[in-house]
DNA sequence: GAACGATACGGAACCACGTTCCGTTTACCA
DNA sequence: TGGTAAACGGAACGTGGTTCCGTATCGTTC
């Protein structure tokens, strides 16, 4: 639980007092940048914003996705821990997977131009592609094992395709109020049952 | 049926036979492009593998929209009037939605990077987003409400989502083989009828 | 508290790409 | 064959990502 480096460690060094400071203020200034202008804000306006210098943020952030991951990793391990509590508190097994993706729906539609960015096969976003995989397809993969135990779903449907599905349709959901995302996973969940 | 200044108009004045010459040209060196490189390859690779200057492009084809509309034209209409068809030929209206929309897919999938430009909110992609849905959502909504009329499928689905959804879907298809757009497609599709 | 090495900083510079603009060329017509 | 409108080419500009290195700052040691 404890963060590396964030109390008193002795293996890894210490970082200096300015960099933790600089890496405070450029996860605060993109956060604010993110919400305003989405995930795709260039690089120079963080900066600007967290009063650095664009160097600075290469140094602290190699890649777009590094800075993306760290600012919502709070976010995406709270999607991912709520699995398990799901299917522990719901009534069937198909109930918790449908509540489980409205979270990560609830999530990814509130993020501009994140689920964009998911998808993109630009080489900067790999190490956010990568995490999220990382972190959900294991939650989503026990609540699909669960519901096809219980008979609830059929069983061919594998939780990296579902996700990448799910993380399609949230594209565009913040932009467009004529397009309802939302709706749009609700069917594909119900397409997943037995009928 | 016939093109505009295709062949003899006269109130038209006859465009320039270097004119015509060259925008048959950047349709085949952007249909050659689109293949190898996807919608988004560099405006500068087409003009050079048309072997005019960039400019030209511009003249001809003021928004990368039009070029790709271009392109793609014949292929689109014949999706759109595969809808009717499909509704006269098959055993229930579900089934020639689900034809159709298939058709949908293929045609998307084999374009690397369409989908992802179709979803797109850049500005030089209005006009495709446009052209879309002006010629698809009227022949996506004949079938919808074929099959709501059959009481096969729910009636609070709206042709422009289900357009849109299906397209969202699409992306990524070519790219990552792991990734089985038709599937999600096809659940989604079966999502929609009534249980 | 001064000096020094390591660490981190800033932002100019470079590259890639979209887009515009204008001097030059070319096609068409009289 | 000359004149003119149409079209061309590509240099130039704006924007945004990324790199690089001279400079500033931190933390430690004496």
């Amino acid at each position: 639980m404890a963060d590396i480096d964030s109390g008193s460690e002795q293996l890894v060094p210490r970082k200096r007092a300015d960099a933790r400071r600089n890496e405070k203020a450029l996860l605060d200034a993109a956060a604010a940048a993110f919400v305003t202008s989405g995930v795709d804000v260039p690089v120079r306006n963080i900066a600007v914003l967290a009063g650095v210098g664009v160097g600075t943020i290469y140094r602290h952030f190699p890649t777009r996705a590094d800075l993306i991951v760290a600012v919502y990793r709070h976010q995406i391990e709270a999607c991912a821990e709520a699995g398990p509590a799901l299917l522990a508190d719901s009534d069937t097994p198909h109930a918790a997977l449908a509540q489980w993706i409205d979270l990560f729906v609830d999530f990814l539609v509130t993020k501009h131009g994140l689920a964009a960015a998911l998808q993109s096969d630009d080489a900067a976003f790999q190490a956010l592609h990568a995490y999220f995989l990382d972190r959900l397809v294991p939650v989503c993969d026990q609540l699909l094992d669960a519901a096809v135990a219980a008979d609830e779903i059929r069983p061919d449907m594998d939780a990296y395709g579902l996700l990448r599905g799910v993380g399609n349709l949230c594209i565009g959901a913040g932009t467009d109020p004529l397009y309802d995302a939302r709706r749009l996973v609700d069917l594909l969940v119900a397409g997943l049952r037995v009928r």
